[in-house]
RNA sequence: UGGGGUGUAGCCAAGUGGUAAGGCACCGGAUUUUGAUUCCGGCAUUCCCAGGUUCGAAUCCUGGCACCCCAGCCA
């Protein structure tokens, strides 16, 4: 589909068309800038696919680089998972590894040369002071009293404050622009303050850190970023990115473009949400199978190129982009569907017995492991008197168009026999607990002798062969389509208490027991179920990745 | 009643003055030993609303309306 329809949107139009004016005849150069400060989700995917994109459609460069100028939310974990995950995606930043506090030398210079054209200045205001000048939406702030210093004193100070001469939060750097803009970006921005904390790349080096506003502009100008790409929110921030590149001395010109971020319903993609939910253990950490992280994803059986695909089909653009599940599933199962063996597994297992059939007999059926593809070969399947079949798969007292097993009536079983319900067995408390069948010996692989028609066909596998195993079925996390919690308390409010379902007692064929984690399924009739990391050699554990189309569930509970 | 943005189908999204692509969802129907896959067909006389310009407007103009973002020494 993507080769009919070739990715096309606002910032691939302004890309095609700088270059057709001539700008950037060296390339052009963009990056992925994460925070390393939690772990990436699907919305940084959407950015790692435009940037990497890009540079790969127009023949340029993309960098990943870690905004990290904030050492007390940053760790060298995230770092670490940040890159394995960018390179799970596909994409690979060549050696173009930076870290903005790799420039931390060169951006205090800057800061120096802003000082010196009288274009900063350091404020002993108190963080509440400088909030209550600021102003508001509608009224412009007041100037600092600290706003006319000399620049020899602003020099000397801010030397002071790298020094380590003064506490944390006494002073801080700031632009000196305009008290009374109504971009409120504008208004004397913080440049940097004073933190006493150990940087995970700088270590001890420092006492004052950049802010972002300061740094990212600056941090693009060093390595030569021709199209810095960031989401809508930043917009306002682009006045105090153009204003920084236009006061001090820079190698290069970026220029920032804003696109809009993505939300995927029934889930949140922020950092700071998502890590309420791994810190009040609401999940069993970011790689858990329900979080909309990229290593949850990867967990629970999302192979990367749906991501990308999913990536591409949303578009870049300007709107509020509020995506249905649906579309995210779609592409996991096409990308599953044509490349992942088929196999059989009894979710709920219900006893079938075969009263005609041989109590010592046992026999070795062959099934297809992938049909439409013979090219992936046939197994052996273990078949005997005795059988699970799926509890759904058994109705007492059937609905019209129910096909599957019920008294009196004939299904096939894939690839072994016809059989005929001929009684259910009951327990003291009224469960069905087993059903006995007859079975037609002539029908062996699953045609009737006679050529009679048989509508329904169920899986099933061999109560004397099988497996036991774990399975975890998920569903979202929020029951809300729109969840956005504020804070803990409003959480449960918003949770789905069903999310995880854990069946511990799955039968499966013998040949997937000892399946290498990661290894993707398709269950016939059930879905993709994924082998998770934490099975061990007496039980297997398998994460449902994503469940078939199943329009007979959708008909019944529309 | 400050500034910055966004409105095309249920959800995304093309469209750039010449008569509304595509995907997902949904609804038919064919094939099927997975109620899967695949395949065919349907799904906006109208583009937030109201005026205007034009032979012609989703596209241009004017005026409204709705929603989102900004008052961190976070990014």
């Amino acid at each position: 589909m993507s080769d009919q329809h070739p990715p096309t949107n606002f910032i691939r139009q302004l890309v095609a068309a700088d270059i057709e004016a001539g700008r950037y005849r060296q390339g052009i150069t963009t990056r992925f800038p994460p925070e390393p400060n939690g772990y990436l989700h699907i919305g940084h995917a959407k950015s790692i696919c435009l940037n990497f994109g890009l540079a790969r459609d127009f023949d340029g460069h993309c960098a990943l680089r870690f905004d990290d100028t904030n050492p007390d939310r940053e760790s060298p974990e995230f770092v670490e998972a940040i890159k394995s995950d960018v390179r799970w995606l596909g994409f690979d930043w060549e050696g173009r590894l930076h870290h903005a506090s790799d420039y931390f030398e060169q951006l205090y210079e800057f800061a120096i040369e802003l000082i010196d054209s009288g274009n900063a200045y350091v404020c002993d205001l108190s963080p509440d002071e400088i909030r209550s000048t600021r102003g508001t939406l509608t009224e412009p702030g007041v100037n600092s009293p600290f706003r006319d210093r000399s620049r020899e004193e602003n020099l000397a100070l801010f030397k002071k404050m790298r020094a380590g001469a003064f506490a944390e939060g006494s002073r801080v750097l700031r632009a000196r622009i305009d008290m009374a803009s109504p971009n409120l970006h504008l208004r004397d921005p913080t440049l940097y303050r004073i933190r006493y904390q150990t940087h995970h790349n700088t270590g001890d080096h420092w006492c004052i850190y950049p802010m972002y506003d300061f740094t990212h502009p600056l941090s693009d100008a060093i390595e030569g970023v021709t199209h810095s790409l960031c989401t809508l929110e930043f917009e306002d921030n682009r006045a105090l990115y153009d204003w920084v590149l236009e006061h001090v001395t820079t190698p290069s010109r970026p220029y920032q473009t804003e696109f809009s971020r993505l939300s995927l319903e029934y889930t949140v993609v922020s950092k700071r949400l998502l890590t309420i939910l791994v810190e009040q253990k609401v999940v069993s950490g970011w790689d858990d199978p329900r979080m909309p992280t990229l290593s949850g994803m990867r967990r629970r059986g999302y192979p990367p190129e749906a991501l990308v695909d999913f990536c591409t089909r949303i578009g870049v653009t300007r709107n509020h982009q509020n995506v249905e599940l649906s579309v995210l599933e779609n592409c996991v199962r096409e990308a599953l569907d044509p490349r992942t063996p088929r196999a059989f597994a009894v979710i709920r297992p219900l006893k079938l017995v075969i009263e005609n059939y041989p109590e010592d007999q046992e026999e070795d059926l062959a099934a297809l492991n992938h049909p439409g593809d013979e090219s992936q070969g046939t197994r052996q399947l273990s078949f005997c008197r005795e059988l699970y079949i799926e509890h759904d798969d058994f109705l007492e007292d059937p609905p019209k168009k129910f096909f599957r097993l019920a008294p009196g009536r004939e299904v096939r079983l894939r690839y072994a026999y016809l059989v005929t319900c001929r009684e259910v067995v009951r327990d003291a408390s009224g469960n069905i607990v087993e059903i006995r069948c007859t079975y037609d010996p002539q029908s062996r692989g699953g045609n009737a002798p006679d050529g009679r028609k048989v509508k329904g066909t169920i899986h099933w596998v061999s109560a004397r062969h099988s497996v036991r195993a774990e399975a975890r079925l998920y569903q979202p996390l929020f029951s809300d389509p729109e969840p956005g919690f504020s804070s803990d308390g409003d959480l449960d409010s918003v949770l789905n208490a069903t999310s995880l379902t854990t069946l511990d007692d799955i039968q499966v064929e013998p040949g997937l027991a000892q399946a290498k984690p990661g290894t993707v399924f398709q269950f016939e009739r059930l879905g993709y179920f994924c082998v998770d990391r934490d099975s061990t050699n007496s039980m297997a554990v398998f994460n449902r990745t994503v469940g078939l189309r199943d329009s007979w569930a959708r008909s019944r509970s529309g």
